[in-house]
DNA sequence: CAGATAATTAGACGAATGTCGAAATAACTT
DNA sequence: AAGTTATTTCGACATTCGTCTAATTATCTG
């Protein structure tokens, strides 16, 4: 877990994430909303993917990257733990 | 945001943040749940104090800390934001 | 005021991080 | 096989980070 918090730490990394919440990007797509170099880019994707908070597959030439949700979802309630009880209100049901 | 998201990538931090979960502490209660100097522990508090995380109030010679709730709100909000509609399921009514 | 206790600030240091340019790999195309 | 395109790996570099020891500040108490 702690793997995933430094990921999120950056925030070209996080900024990466938002854009695959829309659905799966080449690197060269993704690179299209910054201002990096793609071996920059590249070395953020591979932190990303270290975390496994994403997925790589290749399509011939280029590399699709994905969303894991898994680790999305473990990474939210990780978060959730480092916050009180009564605060974290967002399920109007709590017994 | 970025200065929370840094805040919380160092381990020790988010474990000062799950300790504050119980309720305010002293810095030199804080230290006893670590095997770090004062001065390090003290790093660590203005990290967090500057992400604006923690509050500072002095009570006599010691100084006690305890968690800004609405921070560590945004912060949950800004981690749901990473994360795609669907997935994020935790209020079963969503319109 | 002098001493004790709590905690911080100052300064140093190695390790980790984010970035880049150059070189290497992978897969397709002709 | 040679060229092109997509992306990574390598090596370097300045900056930031986590930690420590030493010195300082703040507050209380005899």
């Amino acid at each position: 877990m702690n793997e995933v918090f430094k990921a999120i730490a950056d925030s070209n990394r996080r900024k990466i994430l938002k854009l695959l919440n829309d659905g799966e990007l080449n690197a060269g797509e993704i690179g299209q909303s910054f201002e990096l170099t793609p071996p920059t880019l590249s070395h953020h994707l591979s932190i990303l993917k270290a975390a496994d908070l994403i997925r790589q597959r290749r399509e011939g030439t280029q590399l699709i990257y994905s969303l894991n949700t898994t680790v999305m979802q473990d990474l939210a309630a990780a978060v959730f733990d480092l916050i009180p009880a009564q605060t974290t209100d967002l399920t109007t049901e709590n017994p």
